[in-house]
DNA sequence: CAGTCAAATGGGGTGGTCCTCCGGATAGCG
DNA sequence: CGCTATCCGGAGGACCACCCCATTTGACTG
């Protein structure tokens, strides 16, 4: 694991660099949530603040390769659950797990909503790979008459999102879990 | 309208102030979102930023102030929507007109959620106003039997800030319409 | 083992923010 | 008209994101 990949042939120190400055960004949003200081994160890593910069052009990237390894576990739990368990089961749980990942690691969910306002849908690798791993999930339950066919992947995603957003926000993990539970409700078939 | 109350008995000026402030912070919020910038809202009314710190200790503050005439127009409608429909419908109805308030007020669902992790639920007076004038029509629609009884005022209200606050990060008006209907969909009974 | 050079660094500067202090202006009263 | 409590806003402190560029350093070559 962490086996977090900068862009490309980077050189030893600046590796290191790198890895120090995920780590202290790790913490940092985990303390301070998604709108931490950099400037901190950089103190903490034992870094110029360009060094940062540098590596990370935009607060979001920085945000997206902490998440990654996180992300990717998600991806690999939606492909197991899409070879073992039932079309409809296996999407809830999914998404709760989703739920659960995003509301414990505070500022993930500003980073999942899609970047802007004119952005494609497959902008950002984060998404896609969600996507990839999640959408057949949906799919699945869909063919199996659980989940009604006017939902959309991204619908999904965003729900889940938008209530982890707000849930960081009012600090109440509790609460999570029954809006979850109601909006999950709304997704399936009431024929 | 825009009848907005200062604290109480204001010198002839520093009503004035308080104006144009909130005026500015209108339009400065509507254009750059909730985290907008308050010395550029002092700059636009045309006054220090000591003054605007003066009437509106803190930015939620001058938020809850910019979005009161909307909030009590909503809660007006609420209660005509008690009067005049059917229960279920009431409910519906209205949930959607917060919803397109919202979404179409920038910053105004970051300042629904509740204040903060400790805060109790009746902190603050906007989320008073809300809650007394919609919990009736959430009630009846249970009594109804149309809504699940497990289901409590500030779930809905909290799924509505959320799916807003999601949509004002995306920019995609037309999402927050699918998504809601998702969700009121959940909140119906099943049996 | 040196010598070279592109790659990487970080101190310091710029321009922005939020927020507070306090000397000065003024509205509204008698 | 003059007095005073009220209100104002410039200046300044603490912080932040972001950039420039002189300096250092890793890695490759002979």
């Amino acid at each position: 694991m962490t086996r977090t990949t900068p862009g490309r042939p980077l050189r030893a120190d600046a590796r290191r660099n790198y890895e120090r400055i995920l780590a202290a960004a790790g913490t940092v949003f985990a303390e301070q949530g998604a709108d931490g200081s950099l400037e901190e994160i950089a103190r903490r890593a034992d870094v110029g603040s360009a060094t940062l910069h540098r590596h990370f052009p935009s607060r979001r990237a920085l945000l997206l390769a902490v998440f990654e390894d996180g992300i990717a576990g998600l991806c690999e739990q939606a492909r197991s659950l899409a070879r073992d368990a039932a079309p409809g089961p296996a999407l809830t749980t999914w998404l709760r797990a989703l739920a659960t990942y995003t509301v414990t690691h505070r500022g993930l969910s500003l980073s999942l909503l899609p970047p802007g306002p004119g952005a494609a849908v497959g902008d950002d690798p984060c998404h896609v790979m969600l996507h990839d791993a999640g959408a057949p999930l949906l799919h699945s339950a869909q063919r199996a008459g659980a989940v009604r066919s006017d939902v959309v992947f991204a619908d999904l995603l965003t729900l889940v999102t938008a209530i982890s957003l707000a849930i960081e926000a009012t600090g109440d993990p509790a609460e999570a879990e029954r809006l979850l539970t109601l909006a999950l409700n709304g997704i399936h078939v009431t024929a």
